[in-house]
DNA sequence: GCAATGTACTTGCATATGCAAGCAATATGT
DNA sequence: ACATATTGCTTGCATATGCAAGTACATTGC
């Protein structure tokens, strides 16, 4: 039971590097992003008025607030996100999708989808799928800012 | 289909992300390890002679060749692995592990496999467990390396 | 109201990592 | 056998990231 925790830790470990690098000479080349960037804005797309405060995205992206810092700088100037205070806190510095943020952030999404597809290209049933689907499902599910 | 493909992509990112930053804590203040040193360790350890070229473990971990470069010097420092030349071909450098760098690793492993149960700890059953380890099988099964 | 505490963000520093270039050794083609 | 190509490794540079400290604002307790 134990050695079956370990087991599946340590592929789903593998399984996520193996895929990151898939995607991250696709994201790049195609995009001229990499995959933090682009999770950073599919958690804004799908979000309340396409934003969220630094330390939301944060937590949801599993890296410290000075990375998000650090990440919204160069969207920020490539024009796909824009900052956005709050009128009753004046903390608060939203990262805010942009109409042209919006327009990447599908467009990564194809791509993303294509990848994917290559991931499960071999013998994969639908049943398989959708087996996979909820059992991540089921980790993934009490944790803020699930992208699916 | 591919919607399937992509949400279980997703999720198996997001799934890893946060497994690894609980994982990164206990590694770090439990042994003084990174997770990428103990997945280091850990390939070695089940490879002949417990050892690799730094190539091949950068093939393994998904890593460029010169990250292993730089991982394996404060790794020897702390006298958990050694280089090792080869006879027959003077341009391989080989990692390999020292009894205390063995001990390292069973040590590590006994923190992996308690973390991993906590991530598992919510009505899993063991059918489950294999379910789930089947499906991640079929990720990895092509991958050089697989440490499971 | 004001001090103390807490929260959101930023920045300096240290570490981690990839890419491209460089070096040394081996393999290949003729 | 020699020139060329390939392979394995390292290093310089640029980027990415976390932690701890600093700053500004908000909340709490009195």
């Amino acid at each position: 039971m134990n050695d079956l925790c370990l087991t599946n830790t340590l592929r789903l470990l593998q399984s996520a590097d193996q895929i990151k690098a898939r995607l991250s000479g696709d994201f790049a080349s195609v995009h001229g992003l990499s995959v933090n960037e682009v999770f950073l804005l599919m958690h804004l797309e799908q979000a309340p008025l396409n934003r969220l405060s630094r330390v939301e995205l944060a937590k949801r992206m599993h890296v410290s607030a000075s990375t998000v810092t650090r990440m919204a700088a160069p969207l920020e100037k490539i024009g796909v996100v824009a900052r956005q205070t709050d009128e009753r806190d004046a903390r608060l510095a939203f990262v805010v999708l942009t109409e042209s943020g919006l327009e990447k952030v599908h467009e990564a999404r194809v791509t993303f989808t294509k990848q994917a597809g290559y991931v499960f290209r071999d013998r994969w049933t639908e049943g398989d799928l959708e087996q996979l689907s909820g059992l991540l499902h089921r980790l993934i599910a009490d944790a803020p800012g699930n992208l699916t």
